[in-house]
DNA sequence: GAGTTGAGAAGCTTTACATCA
DNA sequence: ACTGATGTAAAGCTTCTCAAC
């Protein structure tokens, strides 16, 4: 097979958790800027912005630094900026998720697989086309067939959500629905707030679905597997976006902050030439200016310390620790996480 | 009218399997 | 018989888009 992988389009691609090229660009910055601190831990879904700092994580394994946005609900995984390109490139490893549990799925246990049993890559997943599940309330959108053919529209949508009406009628099969595409326009379904909010805290645990998941949450929650699957593509898609926008924000805070810093750095070179050119037998008692050191954690660079106690001990040697946020590494902006979803209306 | 959200389509990658040298 | 390369089909994913609410 050829491949011919653009990276970009990678990126793009399987950019939930690390979220592309921006948020490359975002990562190199807070990296650079910021020194090293433990990595934030995994903060509830419904929490927004929430004022964590944009350190880079220490680098853990792919699928943990995976996990470790999906399961918070993070697209914008902070370890990505430690990543090399090989790390941005692929998707988890499936076992990832599949390994995981869904709590919520009181007594299914959608997760083992049956030793041995490994479905074949070209025969159709029987529990996709699981025939009674249909949801309630989707007996019609779920029915539309292509795009612009009208689905037949039968039944009405339980607005309310509290429980879902019967799921026995359906019956038909994806293939028999989607044929069924005669006169009527197409009602959309809504989900029930029951089904969404089971469908929002089985996306907490996994932004993903292997075929035994999506057929139980399907199951649990009288849709199609079909729908359950399309929910999470959508929810994957919007709350990448969100991420998007968040971290274009932050970028922009960021360029902000340095464009200020360079500034000012300018401004302080200058006014040190002047003062050189002022009084230079004061300069030539200085140090050389190899006295300026870099930090370890953030590779800054940062102006001596003046001449202490410690040092003319000779206890202090050169590139000593960084100090804390106050320090003269200059303010870091600090970089916001979406966790949460599209708001949802509370009708 | 704008926002939300369920769903379809297109295009891509991955993977299992079959075939062949 | 075994092995590596190649082709193919199916499934899943992302992205874009539409349309109903």
């Amino acid at each position: 097979m050829e491949m011919m992988v653009n990276a970009t389009d990678q990126e793009q691609r399987y950019g939930d958790g690390h979220l592309g090229l921006g948020l490359s660009l975002s990562l190199s910055i807070a990296t650079a800027a910021a020194p090293v601190e433990p990595a934030p831990a995994p903060r509830p879904i419904s929490v927004v912005a929430p004022p964590v700092c944009s350190l880079p994580a220490p680098p853990l394994p792919q699928a943990a630094q995976w996990w470790n946005g999906a399961a918070a609900g993070l697209f914008f995984s902070p370890s990505a900026g430690t990543m090399d390109p090989s790390q941005l490139e692929r998707k988890p490893p499936p076992a990832a998720c599949h390994d995981m549990t869904m709590p919520f799925l009181r007594g299914i246990d959608v997760n083992r697989a049956p030793p041995g049993e490994t479905r074949p890559r070209g025969a159709s997943c029987s529990e996709d086309e699981e025939p009674g599940a249909s949801s309630p309330n989707s007996t019609l959108s779920s029915l539309s067939g292509k795009r612009g053919a009208p689905a037949r529209s039968s039944g009405e949508v339980d607005r309310d959500g509290g429980t879902p009406r019967a799921a026995g009628g359906g019956g038909g099969s994806d293939d028999e629905d989607s044929g069924a595409g005669s006169g009527g326009s197409r009602k959309k379904l809504r989900l029930s707030k029951d089904q969404a909010a089971v469908l929002e805290e089985s996306f907490k645990e996994h932004n993903t679905l292997n075929p035994k998941q999506k057929a139980a949450l399907a199951k649990q929650l009288n849709l199609k597997p079909r729908q359950v699957e399309v929910w999470f593509q959508n929810r994957r898609a919007r709350t990448k976006l969100k991420q998007t926008e968040v971290d274009c924000e932050f970028l922009k805070r960021c360029c902000e902050t340095l464009t200020e810093e360079n500034r000012r750095l300018q401004r302080e070179v200058a006014e040190l030439r002047a003062l050189k050119l002022v009084a230079p037998h004061h300069y030539a008692r200085m140090p050389p200016p190899t006295t300026l050191t870099i930090c370890p954690s953030c590779e800054r660079l940062a102006a001596a310390a003046p001449p202490a106690a410690d040092e003319a001990a000779g206890r202090v040697g050169r590139g000593g620790a960084a100090p804390a946020p106050t320090g003269p590494w200059g303010p870091v902006p600090v970089r916001p996480v979406f966790v949460d979803g599209p708001a949802r209306r509370s009708s």
